[in-house]
Order: C-alpha cells, then sequence, then structure tokens
DNA sequence: CGCCAGGGCCTCA
DNA sequence: TGAGGCCATGGC
C-alpha cells in the first residue's frame, strides 16, 4: 500500500466518516453531516457555503446559513435579488462580509445565466474554467464545489493539506496548487468518494492536531511522520 | 492582547 | 511567479 494510502486508512480508522459536506435538511435552519445524495436547492448551499468559508472558520459559516435560512434567502433567485448590505448583514460571522456579498451574488448570477441542471451536463474541465471565471472563485473554492456540490473526482487542496502532507515530508510547503493536486490525483484512484472523504479527514485532523503549533506527541499518525515542523 | 480560521485578488518587482 | 497587503468576524 502506497504511502497516502495509508494515511488515509489510518485518518479513517482514527475519525470514522465526516458525511461532508454539511447541508440543511428541510424543517430545519442548520447544517449538518449526514452524507449522502443532495438536492439541487442543497448543491446550491454547497456552493455559498464554500465561498462563505474562505479562510474563516466553519463555525462562522454555520452561523451565517442559519441567518439565511431563517430569512429565507438561501436560493439562486433570492441570493440574486437581495440588496448587497442586507446579505452582507446577514453573513457578517464570516468575516470579509462585504466581499463575499458581492461574491454570492456573483455565483447567483452565474447559476442563473448556467442553470445547475445544464452545468451537470458540462465536462469536469470545462465546468472548473467556468468556475474559476466567476469573480472570488480560485482554485480551493472550485474545487470544493466541483467534489462537494456536483459530485467530481477533483481532489481539494487547501492550507491544511499542505501543513499535514508537507510534515510528513510528502510534499514542500512551497509546493503550488497544481503540483498538490497532481500529486494526490496521480497517487489515489479517481474516486469521488475517496476524494471526500480523504479531504474531510485531512480537515479534521488538522483542528485535532495538526495545528498551526503542532500536537505531535499525542498525534494518532505520528509514526507515519518526519514531524517537519516549519 | 495576539493568533488563527475549510482563500482570493491586486499590486509591484 | 512570488511576496506582501488587504479584506474582517469570532473563538480562544
Amino acid at each position: 500500500m502506497s504511502k497516502i494510502k495509508r494515511i488515509y486508512a489510518l485518518l479513517l480508522n482514527e475519525y470514522g466518516k465526516q458525511g461532508w459536506w454539511p447541508v440543511t435538511k428541510t424543517g430545519n435552519f442548520h447544517p449538518t453531516y449526514d452524507g449522502g445524495p443532495i438536492s439541487e436547492r442543497q448543491q446550491f448551499e454547497v456552493i455559498a457555503g464554500a465561498i462563505l468559508t474562505q479562510n474563516t472558520s466553519w463555525k462562522n459559516v454555520e452561523k451565517a446559513i442559519y441567518k439565511l435560512n431563517k430569512e429565507n434567502v438561501l436560493e439562486i433567485d433570492k441570493i440574486k435579488d437581495i440588496k448587497n448590505d442586507k446579505l452582507a448583514e446577514l453573513i457578517r460571522s464570516t468575516g470579509y462580509y462585504n466581499q463575499k456579498s458581492i461574491k454570492l451574488k456573483n455565483m447567483a448570477e452565474l447559476l442563473d445565466k448556467y442553470p445547475i441542471k445544464k452545468l451537470e451536463k458540462l465536462e469536469t474541465k470545462h465546468l472548473r474554467e467556468l468556475l474559476l471565471s466567476a469573480k472570488g472563485v480560485g482554485p480551493e473554492t472550485a474545487d470544493s464545489i466541483l467534489l462537494y456540490a456536483f459530485q467530481r473526482s477533483v481532489f481539494v487542496v487547501d492550507a491544511y493539506t499542505k501543513r499535514i502532507f508537507s510534515r510528513l515530508g510528502i510534499i514542500k510547503k512551497n509546493d503550488d496548487y497544481d503540483k498538490v493536486q497532481n500529486f494526490f490525483m496521480d497517487n489515489l484512484e479517481k474516486d469521488e468518494k475517496l476524494f471526500n472523504e480523504y479531504h474531510a479527514l485531512i480537515v479534521e485532523h488538522a483542528k485535532r492536531y495538526c495545528t498551526k503549533k503542532s500536537n505531535c506527541i499525542v498525534c494518532p499518525i505520528s509514526r507515519e511522520c518526519n514531524k517537519q515542523i516549519e
């Protein structure tokens, strides 16, 4: 078994299935981790959440999603029509709220022009390019949307991925996004379910042990690690 | 009080 | 193409 597959097995054994991406179920206002197929409305919720969580803790995003649900505006048409100031106020807890308000409305415009049902028919490469053409959507956000909203087998790279795997000695900390992504995609089977779970496990591991000031002493995968802390 | 959080854009060299 | 500033709240 390859090293990255072994790491995956260890993390899965340690933390269990994560049930990503958290979405709001009917009759509720808070997103929950259940896994399973999602509705078109929930696809948009994932897209919005991917934007809102940029450089921000998910806890702060949950509060915003709660408010958006309570105001009944977490839909493409409603985000498109809502006043910028009103939207900014609802998502205040996520930080960068003025920029994110614009980003959400840009995305709603895009999805109004290219409905999700039509985007489903696009090849992954073309869908990725379209998402990246939206202001405020960079590679990580685009790939999160591809993987968690459209179930495309794309590996998501974030700051946690770089931190964990550079400490493990598998990548270099200055490797750019595409290089890290290619490393994972060249060394794992192209399986959407695997990519979904692996990224979620990376986030969990980074939060619990591989924090900025790491917790190597109690880390469950320290045997695999060179402990190359900055 | 400072640091960090499921980034991305813009500018400047 | 790489580094640095900027956006900003909430938890600890």
